[in-house]
RNA sequence: UGAGGAGUGGCCAAAUUGGUAAGGCUCCUGACUCUGGAUCAGGCAAUUCCAGGUUCGAGUCCUGGCUCCUCAGCCA
């Protein structure tokens, strides 16, 4: 039989099958998720997680998890932690590979001396403002810093002093010597090392100067030999200068591929935007349900798989991309539909009353755990005389189409019998439906032969005896605008922001819930997945809902 | 306007390297269904950024344009 790759292969991957092919690497594929422990992930991190283990995986290589702690001013520990429970939420396993570019200071240093040495960096005594203008712009080349021909002994001396802690933050840096004038406005002598008198989480008090990233990253993946550093395209313009790095000082040379971010309608990405819609409690933390961070997705009801399968279904490129929110929301579905177990749930509820059925009746009718998978089994539902319903499922005056109940319909209760509506009571000053009077066919309760009879259609309901009340949260999109940051002048991303993304009502489930753990996914019959949220107490459950049900009836006019 | 990237249905994304535009999402039909879910079947939707050129044949090659993105932190 043809072996033919039912999937073709992305960029990346066709890139390491060529390099494979030519013994590049020694047939070798090495990579690593490299983030900075300053925030907490987001799904575009997920991308780049999926990516990176994925491919590792795919060519049996490995992949490390090493965080860019290269700023103690930003970083924390709580980051640390929370990067590394989402990447194994998420389902990966670095083993024993956990790095922190705080490992190699001292080998970076090492290489920074072996720099000066060359000739290739020096010491410079300027300002951040006077770097700045010496940087020159875009279109206009940049001028030497009077530091820039300093004797190798004096840098070596200075650069000693720097580490030492003889000077104060910001008053040196050491820099690579390469081109005031390149095109490139990163090969214009950036900066190496800089002072910061600030305890890093890891090291301590042990340094005072700190690398920078563009000098750190590159040799930390050299250090680690990895094979392919994949990361996002802003770091196209930086290749060179980390070439020129490896290239000077002789080390092992990463091949640095890089892909287009993830975007996703209605959403930002963005730390330092997410970050404000925390401190600016337009959200209630990182971990809010509305937000895009792995821990807000998690909290929401998001499975590992749904985000796994998302990362892969939207493929790798480097065009700039704008994934439809709807991508996601079908990866979820897809996922939860398998996973999630049925329950009857009422957000709206109408009280219905059964007029010809026994007032004290009970009856325990058994209801199915999921249809998909029917080795999760049954569970006994109690039914009684009278019961709950969802408001949209009673018309008074329906429209064509219209398959609930309403006067003189039949519908089927599921799992139970089938109904016809015979009284509408309302409010005799509002008009408003208070409940709705029907009778039952005692032949049709589901199982029994006549219960086969067919109706338009079977609604949802929950015996008002035995209901229990919870919480519901129902959540919406984040924005209102497909892209929150087009927006006019003097306007920001905040200004569109959904006032209904989060509506909380109080709903009644069936009692199989009164068991329900923090964590746990249901289907909610014909409304839509919930989980089980971690504000959740004994004798109140509190239900995020993760996504709607695609719901293919439109109201005809 | 310096440098580096990218342009294929509404949104993603393929096209075996020059052989006659896959697939997914969205939307719309229909079938089936004790979830108007799921499933199944079908449909709408593309001068492949533009203009020339080479070729029997171009999304793929050549020439010239256009548009968009990234870079002027002692952030990553």
């Amino acid at each position: 039989m043809e072996a033919k790759p039912e999937k073709s292969l992305n960029f990346i991957h066709e890139i390491i099958e060529e390099d494979n092919k030519t013994g590049k690497h020694g047939n070798i594929v090495h990579t690593r998720f490299p983030p900075e422990p300053n925030g907490y992930l987001h799904i575009g991190h997920a991308k780049s997680i999926c990516l990176n283990f994925g491919t590792a995986a795919k060519y049996n290589g490995l992949c490390n998890l090493r965080f860019d702690d290269t700023n103690p001013v930003k970083e924390d520990v709580e980051y640390v932690d929370s990067i590394k429970e989402d990447v194994r939420w998420l389902g990966f396993d670095w083993e024993d590979r956990e790095f922190y570019a705080s490992d190699y200071f001292e080998t970076l240093y090492n290489y920074a001396v072996i720099l000066i040495k060359k000739g290739n960096a020096y010491v410079c005594d300027l300002t951040v403002e006077e770097i700045g203008q010496y940087r020159g712009t875009v279109t206009h080349a940049g001028k030497e810093s009077p530091y820039r021909n300093r004797s190798v002994d004096e840098n070596l001396d200075m650069f000693s002093r720097m580490r030492s802690g003889e000077f104060a933050d910001g008053t040196k840096v050491l820099r690579a010597k390469i081109d005031m004038a390149h095109p490139n406005m990163l090969m214009r002598d950036p900066i190496l090392y800089r002072i910061i008198h600030t305890e890093h989480h890891r090291t301590g008090n042990k340094w005072c100067i700190y690398p920078m990233y563009d000098y750190a990253h590159g040799q930390c993946d050299s250090i680690e030999h990895i094979t392919h550093s994949i990361c996002t395209l802003e770091f196209e313009v930086h290749r060179p200068l980390y070439d020129w790095f490896i290239k000077e000082l002789e080390i092992h040379a990463p091949q640095q591929i890089e892909f287009a971010r993830l975007n996703i309608t209605h959403t930002v990405m963005s730390k330092r935007k997410l970050l404000e819609l925390v401190q600016e409690n337009y959200v209630k933390g990182w971990d809010d349900p509305r937000m895009p961070t792995i821990c807000g997705l998690r909290r929401r009801g998001y499975t590992p798989e749904s985000l796994r399968n998302f990362a892969d279904i939207i493929g790798v490129a480097k065009r700039d991309n704008v994934i439809d929110f709807a991508l996601l929301e079908h990866c979820l579905r897809e996922d939860l539909n398998k996973q999630a177990l049925r329950r009857l749930a009422v957000l709206n509820p109408l009280k219905l009353v059964i007029e010809n059925y026994p007032d004290e009746l009970v009856e325990e009718l058994d209801a199915v755990n999921n249809p998909e998978n029917t080795e999760t089994g049954l569970r006994k539902v109690p039914f009684s005389k009278i019961l709950y319903i969802e408001q949209e499922d009673f018309m008074e005056n329906p429209p064509a189409k219209f398959f609930r109940l309403a006067p003189g319909n039949e519908v089927r209760l599921k799992y139970a019998y089938i109904i016809k509506c015979t009284e509408v009571i309302k409010d005799n000053n509002t008009g408003e439906i208070k409940e709705v009077h029907c009778t039952y066919d005692p032949e049709t309760r589901s199982g029994m032969p006549l219960s086969n009879r067919k109706v338009k259609s079977t609604i949802h309901w929950v015996s008002a005896k035995h209901a229990l009340e919870a919480e519901v949260r129902l959540y919406e999109q984040l924005f209102t605008k497909e892209n929150p940051e087009a927006t006019e002048e003097g306007k920001d991303f905040k200004d569109n922001i959904n006032p209904n993304s989060l509506q909380i009502k109080t709903c009644f489930i069936e009692p199989s819930l009164s068991e329900s753990k923090s964590g746990e996914k249901y289907q909610f019959e014909r409304i839509g997945y919930f989980c089980v949220d971690p504000d959740s107490d004994k004798g109140k459950p509190v239900f995020n809902r993760t996504v709607t049900l695609r719901d293919s009836y439109k109201i005809v006019k």
